[in-house]
DNA sequence: TGCGGACTTGAATGATCGCTCAAGTCCGCG
DNA sequence: CGCGGACTTGAGCGATCATTCAAGTCCGCA
């Protein structure tokens, strides 16, 4: 983990600095500690923090099918139930770190889209990929007539996240969990009287 | 507006400057300039920018209410319309700035909550009257049995919270307005056959 | 008239910010 | 061997950061 590459070393220690305490609180002298590296070599793969930024917002996408997705996938096969292994995953992240962790991506989100707007688009690319995600699992799943698919699954990423800032400001997983049970119920209603057949649902 | 006491020209240039440009990209001296104010003053009211910010969070919800719900109960009376007035009212907010203001509250909430754990309270706390209010306008609608008021609000927030963000990272109202119609297919759904009567629905 | 506390003034502080750059190391290729 | 480009080193830049404080103004009350 050491060694691996410079510019790579500097992506990690800034995806997990910003993570944790947020882009702008996150001083490039922290960045070059944590990594390991001088000045002049980030300066070197990044003109500016901005850029380093702009990196790794390019970088996250790479990260989320093997840690995030593919995995999901392998360990459950219905369609609905994906989405809310998913939003267990981010669950999980928030109890681990006591409430502090949430999604990184929301968090740069909110901070940055303002007074960065070049980085938008690529705010965006990441929305994208995760709906995209979640509305390709979607469409295996046995939903009412009428049902749109990209809507719904930004009205899952919309309450991921919605959740995920209640959470992290309450200091508990209370009101996460509130979201995701009525969440649940919108799936029930919506697999109501869907297909007649097959109300295949979980055990927990 | 220029006559106001100091105190409260502080608390409204920090208002506006941390929904603008967020906690940490604001500096003090921005906040007193805007504020026309010297940094003694600042600091007779508030004993770091820290404590500002805890003031601000105080202030909020005493602005709720006048700015924000009352205005929406006395146009709307009908319950569930009055939540998407509510979220009416923040795509508004969005559509005039271009998408890059967004809920104060939650912009806070995910820069400040991991590094000063103290504000949390008050960030819950303002989600809460949030909530809140929308859980006692909620409670005069007719919706299916065993509907936990509650719980549908703080998932209505999730949902407002969450379209924001996405809206602001997009810099489209697109995802927003996604998300905020299949809020509106989980009310129909919860209300299709509620109490059997009264299916009154709206114009637009 | 004079005292005291609330509030204002504004220059100054040390720390930290993002960033620069000249010098140097290293390595592949001729 | 020798050239050139990729990358590293680390001291140091000016700007801005949140904050301090001694001095002063103002006003209600005695």
């Amino acid at each position: 983990m050491a060694e691996a590459d410079t510019r790579t070393r500097i992506l990690e220690a800034a995806r997990r600095l910003f993570h944790e305490q947020g882009y702008g609180a996150t001083g490039v002298a922290t960045i070059l500690r944590e990594a390991g590296v001088h000045p002049g070599s980030l300066y070197h793969f990044f003109r500016s923090k901005e850029e380093l930024l702009a990196g790794l917002l390019e970088y996250y996408p790479s990260l989320f099918a093997p840690i995030v997705s593919r995995p999901i996938e392998a360990a459950e096969k219905e369609a609905v139930e994906r989405v809310f292994a998913l939003l267990a995953f981010y669950r999980k992240g928030l109890e681990e770190s006591g409430c502090r962790l949430g999604c990184p991506i929301g968090n740069l989100a909110l901070e940055v889209s303002d007074n960065h707007p070049e980085v938008r688009p690529l705010l965006e690319r990441n929305f994208a990929m995760w709906s995209g995600t979640v509305a390709g699992w979607l469409a295996r799943a046995r939903l009412r007539r009428g049902t749109d698919l990209d809507r719904l699954a930004r009205f899952v990423l919309a309450v991921m996240e919605g959740a995920v800032m209640q959470a992290r400001g309450a200091g508990s997983l209370a009101p996460f969990d509130a979201a995701v049970a009525e969440l649940r119920r919108h799936f029930d209603l919506l697999q109501e009287r869907a297909g007649a057949s097959r109300a295949r649902r979980r055990k927990r």
